[in-house]
DNA sequence: TATTGTTATACTCTATAACTATA
DNA sequence: TATAGTTATAGAGTATAACAATA
């Protein structure tokens, strides 16, 4: 069977690159940061997971671990909302997490409401494992930038997403 | 009772302003343009929607009648694919829309598998109504750029995205 | 009375397979 | 055989309300 044909019947669409806009216009919209925003979001995310062999972990998964990693003890419902997710969705997320042995929950003696996470020996052992995979996708995911695109880009997104000017070095 | 007491109840958070990275840090990830691109997105939606007394249109469908009344009689396949939603979920979308009497849907004589979408005077109407809202409520929602940094942000954005350097004059 | 987190559930979005009609 | 669109349905992600435990 050709490709188109499996194609048309999947909708499995190639990741679309330059150009893709099929010469549509979308008058003052397109100078709308947040429809740009979102599609090129989109972009990004449809060319990261295209190059995506499930490697069993989700990117919402690999974040937190990470966040535990360098802020260990944290407190889930902190995470839950640097990272935007809403509080109930967290706990299955984090229970997920402990499930498969990658973090720990511990109650604070000083406050027994909260709960502080720590990564497990399996949970760093995860992360070096698909660390560089991830970084790696993501620089893929956004090649058509240069060095400097694309560190002006962060400066400006981690000022529309509210996070001070710098982080941590890399 | 206190508004923290109602927030506290619903989750219902106010729209994080700057640094509301409540001191986390996460490493490299932190210039991960994905990542970033994705936490502010979320960012500036949140900032869109608590300015949005609901006018009665989704974003989605705003931008579908909109790109019909600049492109019109366009196919809704291309459409679906160039904003990145899927074809079944596109029909249910025209199919709303056209309930509603704000475009109509055209079968080309030259290729009659195709349906070509045209705005009715109520489409024209209703874009005209929220237009000018919209694109405010997204101006305010990055209200954190100043002009030189939103055109910047637009012109990356839209090399992720794969989009054409030069949009439309606005 | 407020905060932290959980449970249960609903809702919206998105995705996939199978299909029809036309080319 | 391929393409445009539809139908039905499944799944993921996200949101809300009500609750318990602790402060």
């Amino acid at each position: 069977m050709s490709l188109a044909a499996r194609r048309a019947r999947t909708n499995d669409k190639p990741v679309p690159e330059p150009d893709d806009k099929a010469g549509l216009s979308f008058g003052e919209l397109e100078h709308a940061g947040g429809f740009v925003l979102r599609i090129a979001q989109l972009a990004a995310f449809d060319r990261f997971f295209a190059l995506y062999p499930d490697i069993g972990i989700k990117i919402s998964e690999f974040t937190v671990l990470l966040a535990v990693q360098k802020n260990p003890g944290v407190r889930q419902g902190v995470l839950a909302d640097v990272l935007r997710i809403k509080w109930p969705n967290m706990t299955k997320l984090v229970w997920s997490l402990e499930r498969r042995g990658l973090i720990t929950r511990h109650i604070p003696t000083n406050d027994r409401r909260s709960v502080a996470l720590r990564l497990s020996s399996a949970g760093r052992k995860q992360i070096e494992r698909v660390a560089a995979l991830m970084y790696e996708r993501d620089r893929k995911a956004l090649s058509m930038l240069n060095d400097d695109e694309h560190r002006t880009l962060v400066r400006l997104l981690r000022k529309v997403a509210g996070w001070p000017p710098e982080g941590d070095a890399p």
